[in-house]
RNA sequence: UCGGGGAUCGUUCAAUGGUAGGACAGCAGAUUCUGAUUCUGCUUAUCAAGGUUCGAAUCCUUGUCCCCGAACCA
């Protein structure tokens, strides 16, 4: 019964046309690299992965396929304050699972560069294009002027390369206090771009690396980046709107070390989800103060999380190609939108199985104790390849409240007195009686017939509506976890002055114990996605035992039309 | 208003001087032993004003609005 590896067929090469996409067909016609096109992923290990990330790996990747190129994940670990290694390795297998692909050894770690990027400093200082800095941190942001203030240059710029090289090397060998001595680019203090104001390339930190050892100094993002992407010979470097105004810094490195055939940084609007909150910062809270269970609680919008609930890669992979690529401003994307290809990809690849969340008895009356029929009900409709199934129907049975109403509205096609209804896979029942608890009035059970002509082709009545039901006897019980969404809807405001926790939603967990599902669920593997028809996917948790069934709702099915009667 | 980027259905992405189109969402209908799926149809957009042109979302001018940037973060 497990579908989990329904995934991993050979997806085709996509089709990626996009502007980037163009650039790059651009390049080739020109002969501008005479090395394979090769893309990169590069997060920083400071926290999982999440639907955020999800589009800049598959952009990349997708970019890399179009071309037949290859395509690298590299570890951006160049602040040992704050990356650990199980999050590198947390990336790496997030990442494979998300993109289907084992990435053939091709993870690598900007820090295993550390000594090519140490080289390549001296080489600066030796060109007289960088200087120890010995200003502190106020005074150099004091220097560095403002957006209407150019920058002034740094008493400190003139020294000579030979000064500044005796100091670099002694900050490497950890002879300076943190913050004490800084290397920094002789570019322009009076740039208009911020990023060209002399930027600080390397910063003591007294700790040594969780991977390169014992290290006294680490670059910075916008010196390690462009010479990591030349190093592993990247030719096309994506990356975020944000990092535009970077890019004549990306270019400044490479051109000063005159390094052949240079990498080029291509930016793309990033995208933003609705009611999530993806800042690691915040993810992390969550977890350290205990609001979710972890970084794979399924209510996260890490890659661990949405796996654990049961979305499929592909259908993350469908909803990032469905964004698109452009250079207009980030915008909002809806979080329906993924629950869309979630459903679309679901469809497909969930057998169908029957449970009910909230149960309601219904003895059918013309069904003597011991009695029972079976019929064999279909694990996918019109699809023979997921086989069949045996559901038995005995005079006990139950079926979901919400199928039920004393008084319905119009156009109510389920169960109320007097009318009739389909069982799923079995017969037609008539709903001949209700039984009410005479201190609250509450519906507890219903009385029913059963129509043995029911399921005889030709002969059978038609009747509106078929709902789900499963055997008392031999129902299963299980605790199904109803997820709505972490945020509130008031989190798309969120800007950081509040606590985060301030916009979590009350209802974001709802745990139904006394639900019921049929046997057919027994030894389902975690990870398992099954549709409970007419109610939504679920996903088999890890926490699950056969003595025990835990489901994850993945996302329910669309109701807009039932809604509508209400209206 | 220092620099950079951008503005197309409610949202998102196309159209690169020649019929403004797709996806999501929404609305209607058909089919249905899942009110699901599937199928059909529909509503809704070029920031504004000028200009060039037979023809402008696209080119030019002016204006408006939005995003990014002043970490020894990435």
């Amino acid at each position: 019964m497990s579908n989990e590896g329904s995934s991993s067929s050979a997806s085709p090469v996509p089709v990626v046309s996009n502007f980037i996409a163009d650039e790059i067909e651009a390049d080739l016609r020109a002969g501008r690299y005479s090395r394979p096109v090769c893309t990169r992923f590069p997060p920083e290990p400071n926290g999982f992965m999440h639907i955020g990330h999800a589009k800049a790996a598959t952009v990349g990747y997708g970019l890399a396929q179009r071309f037949d190129g290859l395509f690298n994940l590299r570890l951006d670990d160049t602040n040992p304050t704050k990356e650990e290694q199980r999050f590198a390795e947390a990336m790496a297998s997030d990442l494979e699972w998300l993109l289907d692909s084992s990435l053939g050894g091709r993870v690598y770690y900007a820090s295993d560069y550390f000594e090519y990027l140490y080289e390549c400093a001296k080489q600066l200082i030796e060109k007289d294009l960088a200087y120890v800095e010995e200003l502190d941190p106020e005074q150099i942001r004091e220097y560095r002027g403002d957006f209407h203030r150019p920058g002034r240059p740094s008493p400190w710029r003139a020294r000579p390369p030979a000064e500044s090289m005796r100091l670099f090397v002694e900050m490497r060998e950890g002879k300076h206090r943190p913050g004490s001595l800084v290397l920094r680019a002789k570019i322009d203090p009076a740039s208009p771009n911020m990023n060209m104001r002399d930027p600080i390339l390397y910063r003591i930190i007294d700790q040594p690396h969780h991977r390169a050892g014992d290290w006294h100094i680490y670059p910075l993002y916008d010196y390690a980046h462009p010479l990591s992407d030349a190093y592993e010979a990247v030719t096309h470097s994506t990356c975020g709107k944000e990092f535009a105004n970077h890019r004549p810094l990306y270019d400044w490195f490479l051109e000063k070390l005159e390094l052949v055939e240079p990498p080029r940084q291509l930016e793309f609007a990033e995208i933003a989800i609705s009611r999530t909150i993806l800042s690691k910062r915040h993810l992390k809270a969550l977890v350290d103060e205990g609001h979710v269970v972890g970084w794979d609680d399924p209510r996260m919008p890490t890659i661990r999380g949405l796996r654990r609930r049961g979305f499929p890669a592909k259908a993350i992979r469908d909803f990032c190609e469905a964004l698109g690529v452009s250079s207009a401003s980030p915008g909002m994307v809806d979080w329906v939108m993924l629950e869309h290809f979630v459903r679309e990809n679901l469809n497909k690849t969930a057998p169908r199985v029957m449970g009910v969340p909230r149960p309601l008895k219904v003895v059918i009356e013309n069904l003597a104790e011991g009695e029972s029929l079976e019929f064999e009900a279909e694990n996918m409709a019109g699809d023979p390849s997921f086989g069949t199934r045996t559901v038995r129907l005995s005079r006990e049975i139950y079926i979901d409240h919400s199928d039920f109403m004393k008084d319905p509205p119009p156009k109510y096609y389920r169960l109320a007195p007097g009318r009739a209804v389909r069982l799923r896979a079995a017969h037609i029942i008539d709903c001949t009686g209700v039984v009410e608890d005479p201190a609250t009035g509450e519906v507890i059970e219903l009385r029913a017939t059963y129509d043995p002509l029911s399921k005889t082709p030709g002969k059978a009545r038609k009747v509106k509506g078929t709902i789900q039901w499963v055997e008392a006897k031999s129902a299963v019980p299980v605790e199904l976890r109803n997820y709505d969404a972490l945020f509130g809807p008031e989190v798309d405001e969120f800007d950081g002055s509040r606590p985060i926790t301030d916009f979590l939603s009350p209802t974001s967990l709802e745990v139904l114990k006394d639900a019921l599902v049929e046997p057919a669920m027994v030894g389902a593997e975690p990870g398992t996605v099954v549709q409970f028809e007419r109610v939504g996917y679920f996903c088999v948790d890890p926490d699950s035992t056969p003595e025990r069934l835990v489901l994850n709702r993945t996302v329910t099915l669309r109701d807009n039309k039932f809604r509508s009667i209400f209206r």
